[in-house]
DNA sequence: GCTTTTATAAACACGG
DNA sequence: TCCGTGTTTATAAAAG
């Protein structure tokens, strides 16, 4: 067993840190989401995820002027608004940091927004004392128990609660004095706070203009409401459909739901009106309700997981929801979206935990789970490294894991055509559609331009699609991978194993084969890249 | 009914 | 000894 040199390893404990960085860097490309991972952000990017936050929620065009004067809403609210809003919220920072941004070019420019962004702070002072002064003045949002237990609203698992800084916190003492420390009545919390009261306003818009749309919808199709469920039956809204229970009723905006019985994971909808099916509707096989649900819905059907990720990461973060997604596709993911796509095992469990809301828990068991996939699947390839080891993804093995199920399927095809939109849908909203006919609100067309991944869909592939929409994650600043999962290929792979003639001559594009002719020196594996990588990777 | 895939649990080894 | 990491085996369930 070779062990790679140190200096092309060596950088994985600081992944995170880049995230950070990647993230402060590209907030004119649309935000991101995977920066504020281990609490050293300094809540630099909390806007920026508060401002991705809104991308999200509000992509149904709502839109509220958060300029000095007034909080207007108004129609109709593109991205470039939201920008705007950030801007506006970004001014107020301090004049060290737009010097700095302005500097190296990739910052706002605040030299246009910097005289109109001063937030009256008196009208703010009172809502963020409570925010800010600890546990005695907070704001209550959780309900009475957490209150009764000592807790914080703005802390939580361990880290901090306040959008997006997650900084970890040992205990309630650290987190006061962090909260004190980072998030201390100044201009940027105020602008943050602010946000986060349009957000909230424009969630109820939103809600209230949705579920008249819906009724206005089954109305007009004469169709009555979904049927109750038992509340602390384990819920899948992948597979429930109109068996769901009105979660509305208990969690009326549709934001991602406090966490839920450990008896009751629930799991969150997926795409396509073929994915719905009674049958899958009791799929829980552990008799807590944690068990597995067999054959993640995501993989089964060939989702993005990224974008899926992408586009309901904070309902994921927040909810205690099992993602539909396999193990080894998560891991896959974690891996695949490091700045250097290879982690540790201890990243791997970080990022379970920081992006998952359902991780948090069970950790005994869901870490064993990660250690069994990383050794079982071969296309979790181990590295040595100087500091210990990092994982790798193996990009060939992963593709061969699965054989294309879409292809010779017409009625999947054509089914997953008619639902292409559904996984581009936000978090809040799919809650709502699960509890609705999802069928008809999805046909409204009712998506955001990024599900355009979808597309990925109509092409045969066969695999849950990181590598091709990690690129799309890129876009919103959530990780910076340049390098093919390939090129990890000239690394000393721990796990051999024997080179198979891929049967399937699937297709594929030029594209991608100078992709990966640049990825990898010429034998016969790079032939058999080649011939296995399917068009999926191309989109 | 068989095979494959996946999840879960558990045992074990190894090293720090 | 304990813990983290990594491997392996067994079992069950779901789906093709």
């Amino acid at each position: 067993m070779m062990v790679e040199s140190a200096s092309e390893t060596i950088r994985t404990t600081t992944s995170n840190q880049n995230g950070v960085s990647n993230l402060s860097s590209q907030l004119d490309g649309g935000g991101g989401r995977e920066g504020g991972s281990n609490g050293d952000n300094n809540g630099e990017i909390s806007p920026v995820d508060l401002l991705h936050l809104q991308q999200q929620q509000v992509c149904v065009c709502v839109c509220v002027c958060v300029c000095t004067s007034c909080s207007v809403v108004c129609a109709s609210m593109c991205p470039g608004d939201l920008q705007q809003l950030w801007k506006e919220v970004s001014g107020v920072q301090s004049a060290e940091e737009a010097l700095k941004q302005q500097h190296t070019g990739e910052g706002l420019d605040l030299s246009t927004n910097s005289t109109s962004t001063s937030f009256p702070k008196a009208n703010t002072h009172s809502s963020l004392h409570s925010l800010h002064n600890g546990q005695d003045n907070h704001t209550p949002k959780r309900d009475s128990h957490e209150e009764h237990a000592g807790s914080h609203p703005l802390y939580g698992h361990g880290e901090c609660k306040w959008p997006g800084c997650e900084a970890l916190c040992d205990d309630m003492g650290q987190f006061i004095k962090h909260l004190n420390n980072e998030h201390a009545l100044d201009d940027r919390s105020t602008a943050q706070c602010r946000v986060q009261m349009q957000v909230v306003q424009q969630l109820e818009i939103q809600l209230a203009k949705e579920s008249e749309r819906l009724q206005a919808m089954m109305t007009h199709l004469h169709m009555r409401p979904s049927e109750p469920k038992p509340f602390n039956q384990p819920l899948n809204l992948a597979s429930s459909g109109s068996l769901l229970k009105r979660e509305s009723e208990v969690y009326p905006e549709g934001l991602p739901h406090p966490p839920t019985s450990a008896t009751a994971p629930i799991t969150p909808l997926r795409q396509g009106p073929s994915v719905i099916s009674s049958s899958s509707l009791h799929s829980h096989s552990h008799p807590h309700g944690v068990g597995p649900i067999r054959r993640r819905i995501a993989d089964k059907f060939c989702t993005p997981i990224a974008s899926e990720l992408a586009q309901n990461c904070e309902f994921y973060k927040n909810a205690d929801v099992r993602p539909p997604f396999t193990y080894a596709s998560l891991i896959r993911h974690a891996i695949l979206e490091a700045p250097d796509r290879q982690l540790t095992l201890n990243e791997i469990y970080n990022w379970f935990t920081r992006m998952f809301a359902y991780f948090r828990r069970n950790t005994a068991t869901w870490k064993n789970a990660v250690r069994h996939n990383l050794s079982l699947h071969k296309c979790f390839v181990r590295v040595e490294n100087v500091k210990g080891a990092v994982w790798t993804v193996d990009e060939v093995e992963y593709q061969k894991r699965r054989p294309p199920k879409m292809t010779g399927s017409p009625t999947l095809v054509k089914n997953m055509i008619s639902g292409l939109g559904f996984g581009s849908l936000n978090a809040s909203y799919q809650a709502a559609l699960a509890e609705s006919s999802l069928t008809l609100l999805n046909s409204q067309g009712l998506v955001n331009p990024s599900s355009a991944a979808s597309l990925n869909m109509l092409h045969g592939m066969g695999h849950d699609d990181v590598s091709s929409t990690v690129e799309q994650v890129n876009s919103n600043g959530s990780c910076s991978p340049t390098l093919s999962p390939q090129q990890y290929g000239h690394q000393v792979h721990v796990k051999e194993e024997p080179t198979e003639i891929e049967e399937d001559s699937r297709s594929m594009s030029l594209m991608a084969t100078v992709t990966q002719n640049m990825a990898l020196p010429s034998d016969r594996d790079d032939r058999d890249l080649d011939d296995e990588l399917p068009t999926e990777e191309l989109e």
